[in-house]
RNA sequence: GGGCGGAUAGCUCAGCCGGGAGAGCAUCGGCCUUACAAGCCGAGGGUCACGGGUUCGAACCCUGUUCCGCCUACCA
């Protein structure tokens, strides 16, 4: 097979599978500039987990993050896209501590050293395959600086923000009420409670007073924690209740009194308007606690069981055993008033979905006010700015209400806190294990041993000093200087807290300047009927699956392998089998990259649509098959030496192309990917293929044209192609630098790689918006023969005759390019009305046209009529409007001019082209009773 | 409770600064026209959720309502 010669139909899997690794290898992902003076670029990838694996959400933001940079790649900069994965603390440690479960050990039983081992060990089994499928979609991210967030040098960076904050006193530690997941064993940061309406109970207690006859009931859906109650709290201005502050209350199954206090805090309208103060088990008990000097009575131990402080026969109950226990033995004293069904927010822990506790513990925690303060200055001022806009809101709102950050937890795996505490207590906070000795030693004047506190911090406190740990902070490395800050962030709105907004008070904290300029807001890929894509709900969608195929089998194994809830997999098995009966044909990467690029509607979530993919699929074919017809067409011929367009159709879709990378320009700049996609598809397939490469035919296969005509036209014909290349390049990088290399050559732009070719640029030589209206004028008149064929089924192969008669200008127009509309319309021949209609005709109106069709003895009368009046009622319509605005006197006074004036023009042209279809009906109608 | 977003063709979605409602898929009709049947040429299909307002003119701006989604919050 010779160079120029490709096969009839696109293969992206052969084709893909060449690329990527050559890209790779020849280091075309490293930053390198061909621009002197263009400014750099870069994007921090968000780093995935690195055991996780590839989903949808990634497909599509690393297809928008690959497409920034390809295109700035291109425009000649030095672009550095940053890549690199997660340690992901608390996911990982779950899943090697499943792995023990299944072995019937656990990590206790291993120990710390032999089960971080453990954990290691995973991370190198399971952690390559993010990272290739992260290739496979084609992103040309910087493989040699790739990063782990527990890389030494980020571990670095680690321990040195800790310790920088907390010699600020914007790190302390202390004993405060968090929230604990009891199956995990640790505390977690707020964010990470998801909280859910649930059905529940509201159970009413009696509790007797100390000193005469009666009670107070109090409402509570958690009943065992009265064991800890330690109050009874009233509004100071209910004046039901007034009389009963200061008086006590026995608590009852403990026996303890307890007083009976005022708080604002009690909503009066509530239940009783009493409330039953529980310190050490709810956040705003134990304010209220704090505010009334009351003990805390912590009533569970660490896995939320019942412990010592409660009346014996409660011991050791899980707190759900205790609660039934309670309610029972309540009940049996009569002191249970009524149970009420309820609803309410139950607080889960977003990875182990087990009911946290809010629980009293040791814990270290980051003062986030302060850091926030510049934070929300930065945004405010423009130093960052959200895409799409409104985000600022979300941003500002936990912004101005931040809580401070529990950063400690108590896993395993993850960065150890830099913290030594001594014999006594004290501790010592350094960056470095030795100097800490040292720093004892002077504190003590001797040497002692030193216990090293046993937590690591929350992951997102590594993933906060992302962008510039990654960089080299907190050494000053030239590329520190030179890519930060960074130029967009392209992340979802489900980690703004988590993670945006963490990186920005880092950012600022640590280095002075914010740590990206904008912030690309994606929307989440959603399956075809708008569920959030999961593994419970067996709807999550492999990109690879989409790129390579799968067939139905495969699919339902896969969707149905490891589930947390075995016993949903005959479920999610048949709704696969429903939706995908054929199981999923493979698309290949460039069109799973396009359909993400064409749906990336801003401030939208994105349904899936598989037909969509497909669609685009059919468009890589389409290319494909566009550049292997230029490519036959060239093959064997010399081209015309600069570009230099003669014919009609060479200088239309020169402007046009114009017109299309300015549009590409304007909306890769406004992150439009879906109008960057649309305008390209529109572009390749509507106008180049359709029409373009029709209109060339009759051009090449004119043996009675001159070769340097058409040379010249083969030179337009490529030059249109290989820039178009170029622009879809960031978007398709394979199929492209597959042609680009076969194309290219022949306009003597050839090099190693499309990569690195440069962004093409408008050259507005090229256009002609007088020419691009007369092409439009052909086109129109192709149109308008095509459809009376259509509607009349008059075989594609049957050459027609046709009379026209209008203004000179539109003649001329038909004359000049009289070869190229007879091919396109399949013309006998075309002569210029003389004298009267002829019967039989069909009609056909432009503007400033009338076309005629003699289809005597083939022509359906009926079917004609039919025809003329379908279009005389939607021009009627038309006409309908357009003269009642002509006839408002408030139009015509307050309508802009130019629109007064289009207004008028439209009604010229409906009345004229209303005339010439009553004419042919009344015509055919004439023809019709003959008949 | 507060905030944000959505409702446009059968489906998925565009529609920019207010000025003749669009695309892809699906449907219907005709085509193996020598790049492409993963294709070509045509066609049909919309009460722009609903009510009011502003305006000469509203899918678009304002307002109210309904429905759907998400985020957020301390009602025991």
């Amino acid at each position: 097979m010779s160079d120029t010669t490709l096969p009839k139909a696109y293969d992206a899997a052969s084709v893909e599978s060449r690329w990527y690794a050559l890209w790779e290898e020849r280091g075309y992902f490293a930053p390198s500039s061909t621009t002197p003076d263009a400014s750099p670029y870069c994007i921090m990838i968000p780093p995935p987990n690195v055991t996780g694996s590839l989903h949808m959400g990634h497909a599509f933001q690393d297809t928008i993050m690959d497409a920034l940079i390809r295109q700035r790649r291109m425009r000649g900069g030095p672009v550095l896209w940053q890549t690199g994965t997660d340690h992901a603390g608390i996911a990982t440690q779950m899943v090697v501590e499943r792995q023990l479960e299944a072995e019937g050990s656990n990590r206790h039983e291993l120990g710390r050293a032999l089960f971080l081992e453990r954990v290691w060990k995973w991370k190198g089994e399971s952690g390559g395959t993010i990272v290739r499928q992260l290739r496979r979609l084609g992103a040309s991210c910087d493989w040699s600086r790739e990063r782990f967030t527990m890389d030494p040098e980020l571990s670095h960076a680690v321990r040195e923000a800790f310790v920088r904050l907390y010699n600020e006193g914007l790190i302390y530690r202390g004993k405060r009420l968090v929230n604990w997941d009891p199956v995990l064993l640790t505390a977690v940061s707020d964010l990470e409670v998801v909280s859910e309406e649930e059905r529940g109970s509201l159970w009413h207690l009696r509790y007797p007073w100390a000193e005469g006859d009666g009670y107070v009931v109090v409402a509570t859906t958690r009943p065992e924690t009265m064991l800890g109650d330690v109050a009874v709290a009233v509004h100071p201005e209910d004046e039901r209740h007034a009389h009963l502050v200061g008086r006590e209350l026995i608590l009852p199954l403990t026996g303890r009194r307890i007083p009976v206090i005022a708080d604002t805090h009690v909503d009066p309208a509530f239940g009783t308007g009493c409330v039953k103060i529980t310190p050490a088990h709810d956040f705003n008990d134990h304010e209220v606690g704090a505010r009334h000097g009351l003990p805390v009575i912590n009533i569970f131990t660490p896995d939320a069981r019942i412990n010592d402080q409660a009346p014996e026969p409660y011991r050791g109950l899980d707190r759900f055993v205790a609660r039934a226990k309670v309610v029972e033995d309540l009940t049996q004293a009569g002191l249970l008033e009524r149970i009420d069904d309820h609803k309410l927010m139950i607080p889960r822990g977003d990875r182990t979905k087990a009911v946290l506790e809010p629980y009293l513990t040791d814990q270290w925690f980051v003062k986030a006010a302060p850091l926030a303060e510049e934070a929300i200055r930065a945004v405010e001022d423009g130093r960052i700015r959200f895409i799409p806009g409104n985000w600022d809101k979300t941003y500002f709102e936990w912004m101005r209400n931040i809580q401070d950050w529990c950063i400690s937890r108590q896993i395993w795996w993850g960065h150890r806190i830099p913290v030594w505490y001594g014999p006594d207590g004290h501790p010592f906070v350094c960056n470095c294990e030795e100097m800490v000795y040292e720093m004892a030693a002077e504190h003590y004047g001797q040497v002692v041993r030193l216990t090293r506190d046993p937590d690591v911090l929350d992951t997102w406190f590594s993933s906060a000093l992302w962008p510039f740990a990654t960089l080299g902070w907190p050494r000053k490395t030239p590329e520190l200087a030179r890519y930060y800050p960074t130029d967009v962030l392209v992340t979802g709105f489900d980690i703004i807290f988590f993670w945006v907004a963490r990186m920005i008070m880092m950012g600022l904290k640590f280095t002075g300047e914010v740590p990206f300029r904008e912030v690309y807001i994606t929307g989440l890929v959603r399956d075809a009927d708008g569920n959030k894509m999961s593994k419970s709900k067996g709807n999550i969608l492999d990109p690879l699956d989409l790129i390579d195929g799968i067939d139905l089998e495969s699919l339902v194994e896969k969707r149905t392998r490891d589930m947390m809830q075995p016993q949903l997999a005959a479920k999610v098995a048949a709704a696969t089998r429903a939706e995908f009966p054929q199981g999923i044909p493979a698309f290949g990467t460039d069109a799973l990259r396009f359909a993400m690029a064409a749906l990336a509607v801003q401030g939208r979530d994105i349904k899936l649509d598989l037909a969509r993919v497909e669609g685009y699929r059919n468009f890589c074919n389409k290319l494909w098959n566009a550049a292997r017809f230029v490519l036959m067409n060239v093959e064997g011929h010399a081209l015309a030496g600069p570009v230099e367009a003669r014919t009609l159709p060479d200088r239309w879709i020169l402007s046009r192309l114009q017109k299309v990378i300015a549009a590409m320009d304007a909306a890769m700049e406004r992150y439009r990917f879906d109008e960057a996609a649309a305008g390209l598809h529109r572009f390749l397939w509507g106008e180049f293929c359709d029409w373009y490469l029709e209109m060339v035919k009759p051009v090449l296969y004119d043996d009675g044209l001159a070769e340097a005509d058409k040379s010249h036209t083969r030179r337009v014909m490529v030059t249109v192609l290989e820039s178009s290349l170029r622009l879809l390049h960031p978007l398709m990088p394979f199929i492209t630098e597959e042609l680009w290399q076969k194309v290219a050559p022949l306009v003597e732009r050839g090099g190693a790689t499309l990569m690195r070719a440069p962004w093409p640029v408008v050259e507005s030589r090229f256009e002609d918006e007088s020419l691009e209206t007369e092409a439009e004028f052909v086109m129109a008149m192709v149109t308008a023969v095509r459809n009376v064929r259509g509607e009349m089924d008059i075989p594609p192969g049957r050459r027609l005759p046709v009379l026209v008669s209008g203004e000179p200008e539109a003649v001329a127009i038909l004359r000049r390019h009289e070869g190229l509309i007879a091919v396109l319309a399949r013309l006998e021949g075309w002569s210029e009305l003389t004298g009267e209609i002829p019967e039989g005709v069909a009609t056909a109106v432009l503007p400033g046209m009338r076309i005629f069709i003699p289809l005597a003895g083939i022509i359906d009368p009926t079917a004609e009529i039919a025809r003329l009046e379908k279009t005389l009622q939607k021009l009627e319509a038309d006409l309908t409007r357009v003269t009642g605005k002509l006839n408002n006197a408030g139009f015509l006074a307050n309508a802009k001019p130019e629109v007064v004036a289009g207004e008028q023009a439209k009604a010229r042209a409906f009345t004229e082209k209303r005339q010439v279809l009553e004419d042919a009906l009344a015509r055919m109608r004439r023809l019709g009773e003959v008949a």
